[in-house]
DNA sequence: AGCTACATACCAACCGGTCGGTATTGACGG
DNA sequence: CCGTCAATACCGACCGGTTGGTATGTAGCT
């Protein structure tokens, strides 16, 4: 017997987080106690701060579970070195697919994601800006160059596009009749008609 | 004298709504103590639950300003019976244009609309979903009648019209160079090319 | 024995909300 | 013009319950 108790197979510790992710994600981070959480998890609240040292600490490891990846997919893509239009597709792409891959823990951070500022998270947040900036710059270039339209500011497209993933939770099912894929394919192919649109 | 004390002209009421407002866009609902608003206010608690019966009537009070505007103005563009291009960048005018002057108030709401189901709040919501689905009703006429390109879904375009205005508050200032009707000519403007631009 | 991995019992602080009280007001009678 | 009275506006102390967090205990493995 590998371990002591009834363990299901699954972690004390992941389950914490994945209960942690649900609550927030349904009722947002303050509205949760940590009751709540240990409760659901089906541990006791001397179990949890055993793991985390914090309730928030719960909060920024989703934090970084969301934001890692795409941050890393992102410098993938870049490192291509391809044009703009393909860059851009793939960026939209990774980014719609993974958000919906991780659909609880995007919708507990984006909510929380203008509160805290509590050092820890600062520097998580200045790698988002990252992200936006990276997408805006791209834009912005391609505008230059004449490769896409200025019909927009990149400010504005950036936005439409975030706006979808940020808004994804409320709409997007997984066992619903579109996959993520396809929103990805339809989002990228609006943004780059607008994009390509002669002046 | 008019009235008893110093007050300020401003009217206790409206100052703990304006002070409750800005504590919940900066900070969240649940993370707001009725302390906090109380004392911004420059009342006591006394004060607030002799205007208002519960913490949560400050959160419809500014739900039901944010949206019985925008709802107004959604009846009255649609009773013009224009084409839909004009339809829909009358939309997003009035949204964004609407959105920005009411910044405080849609930063709070946007943030807490998916949580609170507490019965006087589901009228609200209902109305919200009319909106939303008018919005996409709209598009998907429109591109069943060929006038526009069937390039992305309803619901995908739809979703970028909203994402916009659900961050705006994150990056708009009213006293930087680019004014809400700015903001509102380019996205109108960027959805449209999209939406126009051949199959 | 000592370490990890939890459980149990508990705490001070704070939460939203209530309540009895007071100061000020406008309406009305005389 | 004054006195009376009820209503309004607001105060500040207080309540039970809950919060995030901790101190201590203990069972099992090494």
């Amino acid at each position: 017997m590998g371990r002591s108790k009834a363990e299901g197979g699954a972690g004390v510790r992941t389950r914490i987080l994945a209960a942690a992710c649900d609550l927030f994600a349904e009722q947002g981070y303050d509205a949760t106690s940590v009751q709540q959480v240990v409760d659901r998890a089906g541990v006791t609240k001397g179990g949890l701060y055993h793991y985390f040292g914090a309730k928030e600490d719960l909060l920024v490891e989703m934090y970084r579970a969301v934001f890692s990846e795409r941050l890393a997919a992102l410098d993938t893509i870049l490192a291509q070195g391809r044009d703009p239009e393909w860059t851009l597709r793939a960026i939209i792409d990774d980014i719609v697919v993974g958000t919906a891959a991780m659909r609880r823990e995007s919708a507990a951070v984006s909510r929380e994601l203008a509160t805290m500022d509590s050092g820890r998270t600062q520097r998580l947040q200045a790698d988002w800006r990252r992200y936006q900036e990276a997408v805006r710059g791209l834009i912005r270039q391609a505008q230059q160059d004449g490769v896409f339209s200025p019909v927009a500011s990149p400010e504005v497209v950036s936005w439409s596009i975030f706006g979808v993933t940020n808004s994804l939770h409320t709409w997007f099912r997984p066992d619903g009749p579109k996959p993520a894929e396809m929103i990805a394919r339809e989002l990228a192919d609006f943004v780059l008609a607008g994009l390509k649109a002669p002046a």
